[in-house]
DNA sequence: TTTCTTATCGACATTTTTGTCAGTAGCGCT
DNA sequence: AGCGCTACTGACAAAAATGTCGATAAGAAA
């Protein structure tokens, strides 16, 4: 009568693969179920390892929430950083800003973001003024434009991918709307409205 | 040598307000403290009452969540519908979108947004249409322009001020500029791209 | 004053979550 | 094969969080 539970052979990973395969499993159950659900036992279960293992390798659950911020990050920031804008033209504007939205969308950047945010560790994100700061040199270098102007810019354009990242999907969709439109209409206004602030500036 | 702990006597109220009470703490943890905090003795404790005196109104900690997601909502929605819209001037739509950011970012409505979009609860918000639709047909009643493009812009507006109230202030700290950059950013762009959309669709 | 209602509370019980530890088992090395 | 290292595990302990219950007291009404 008793169900036999085939005990699997366990799996012996190097520490670096364990932890990536915790912090994969992490990072599925913060964007799939929400923060709340970043429990030890939780977290253990998705990784399909015993909670002590999760212990073994990050400490405490805590050093598993930091361990997957600072992934997190560092993974958006190289996004960020690969984004192309070699010409000065309205198409590739419109290319760089369609990355930089996606980029904010898919790997769940603006969730980690809000978490970040509600959470009052946005001060873990010490390296965004040095990232922009690269970016604008880097990548607007031949665009006479002041620095300043060029920051304020992205200011403006990373705080509205996040908007449109962690709120256009479930918006569009309350309105009846493809779950794109928000990010579209965005977009649209964004390219429009930056347009005409260069032609002010240039006047 | 034993330290007398004078016993403060009880206070009181009425049902209703014991459950102002409640939730005006509740809201002051979620918005200063994060969305963790909002555990049964901490909300008891900043409301200054004991731990059963919270289930005695709310009949489990959730019964507070839900709660105080409801009374937010109303809040914000309330704002909203205040905002007036009586002509159709570059003046008059600009005081309008000021006073919707401003809404967004003042009663801390972001990161309400924020957090049921964390937890998924976003489903809460099954007005949001509704208020939108009312939105549309009451403020914008005399401007000719189809409805479905008010939606459109509603929907890119509404999108924009989330992110400005959720993110604005961090990010602009963040670059070194004053906290107030990012929304003054977006709402310029926001202008001069709506202005220019209308112009498109003109011709 | 006395009575009645019920908001409030402290103490306790239950459940959930985190963390500890001693032993087990893969895997490389000799 | 035998050995050493350590990733891994289950069982248990500790802590934290939620919820229960009977007693108490504030205020209204008789």
């Amino acid at each position: 009568m008793s169900i036999r539970k085939s005990k699997q052979p366990r799996i012996r990973r190097t520490p670096e693969e364990s932890r990536a395969n915790i912090l994969s499993s992490a990072e599925r159950l913060l964007t799939e179920q929400g923060p709340q659900t970043l429990r030890l036992a939780d977290v253990a279960k998705e990784a399909g390892v015993a909670n002590a293992t999760v212990l073994h390798h990050f400490g405490t659950i805590d050093g598993v929430h930091t361990a997957l911020m600072e992934r997190m990050i560092a993974e958006l920031v190289e996004k960020v950083m690969a984004i192309e804008l070699t010409e000065d033209t309205e198409v590739s504007r419109a290319q760089a800003l369609t990355t930089l939205f996606e980029a904010f969308e898919q790997k769940q950047a603006s969730k980690l973001a809000a978490w970040l945010e509600l959470t009052h560790q946005a001060g873990r994100l010490t390296n965004v003024r040095q990232v922009v700061r690269d970016v604008t040199r880097t990548k607007f270098h031949h665009q006479n434009v002041p620095e300043d102007v060029v920051e304020d810019v992205m200011l403006v354009c990373i705080t509205l991918a996040l908007g449109v990242g962690l709120f256009g999907q479930t918006l569009s969709e309350m309105l009846g709307k493809p779950p794109s439109r928000a990010k579209e209409m965005a977009l649209s206004v964004l390219m429009l409205g930056l347009r005409q602030l260069e032609a002010e500036r240039k006047s």
